[in-house]
DNA sequence: ACACCCTATGTGATTTTATAACGTCAGCAG
DNA sequence: CTGCTGACGTTATAAAATCACATAGGGTGT
């Protein structure tokens, strides 16, 4: 089960515009508006403030569906006039990340869009080296080896990074 | 399945001075000696240069058993008289976790002795945002959801990166 | 209307983490 | 000896993240 993607300014070919979600094609366009709609609707359904700055970040995440660090992301918000200082995009960051909308790549130290956004989950992806793209999958923190281990030794996971890099299949392909 | 630790300088009462290995005590003497003589050995076999400074720091992280980042790092080898600028640090780091004497934590941009130097692994870790002790369990990339979906897309993985955060046993017992 | 508070934003400065670029030196092959 | 290679040292700089403080808008209660 794989639920994102990759992007048309990934290193191939520029000519090469089909979306890909879960490196699989898809509709991208809709893939943004549904993404903001929905942010838009938790939002409003638990008191949390979607405001311009916080919107134009996830809008950014949600049509690139790649990591984007948190200084491409500022000079993005500088350019739509938004401030220019980097608090002003960590602070989007934080609010998004905090409330499930997105998610940091620890391996890369930068951001994606959440690719099913909704339940609380706790996500695994995985990373080409290549192109860059990155796709996100279910993880299940609390069973296999890890889980096994800390259940052993009494440890509480609270929280699990699962990040896996690779060749994605479009990057294998034209090898 | 746990081979790590934890060491005095964590936060906890500093006459706690009994090490821990997977949250539970060793003898921790033996393990600093051990590891770098099986570094050793494995250098001289492969042809490694286990060099002085390189030598230093496999030791300082084997002394902490905990996350050091580099520049903490780089402070104490400049207080043992080595280069004091930062490529020394890093440079060391990165032929110890090369050749897998090491690890990078991601989530915390610090890194770890080895818990089972040897054979090739892919090492998955447990840390405790109270007192920082992390310990190393082995991870099975290949298995569960994420290496399912990995099969079904075709991504092929080289690389994971798997940490669990959360509360130790020694923690949640202090609470 | 007003004062008050809370949250979000904007900005300058700084800290923390990591790399680039270049010179030197020791060991060794030819 | 000459030239190569790998490790180390240093200066400088880049990249990522946070601190500290000022301002502004939206609510609330009076």
């Amino acid at each position: 089960m794989i639920y994102n993607n990759m992007t048309s300014e990934t290193p191939s070919t520029p000519a090469d515009n089909a979306d890909l979600i879960g490196f699989a094609k898809h509709d991208h366009a809709s893939c943004v508006e549904t993404g903001l709609a929905t942010a838009q609707a938790r939002c409003e359904a638990e008191g949390l403030r979607l405001t311009p700055v916080r919107r134009k970040v996830l809008e950014m995440l949600l049509q690139e569906h790649r990591a984007l660090g948190a200084y491409a992301i500022l000079d993005r918000l500088r350019d739509e006039g938004f401030g220019s200082q980097p608090p002003v995009a960590y602070r989007a960051l934080d609010f998004l990340v905090e409330n499930g909308f997105a998610h940091k790549i620890e391996r890369l130290n930068a951001f994606v869009a959440c690719a099913h956004p909704g339940g609380s989950h706790s996500p695994a992806f995985m990373i080409c080296r290549k192109c860059d793209a990155v796709a996100e999958a279910y993880s299940a923190p609390a069973k296999g080896a890890l889980g096994a281990a800390a259940r052993a030794v009494g440890f509480e996971i609270e929280r699990t990074v699962v990040e896996a890099e690779g060749i994605c299949p479009d990057c294998i392909e034209k090898r």
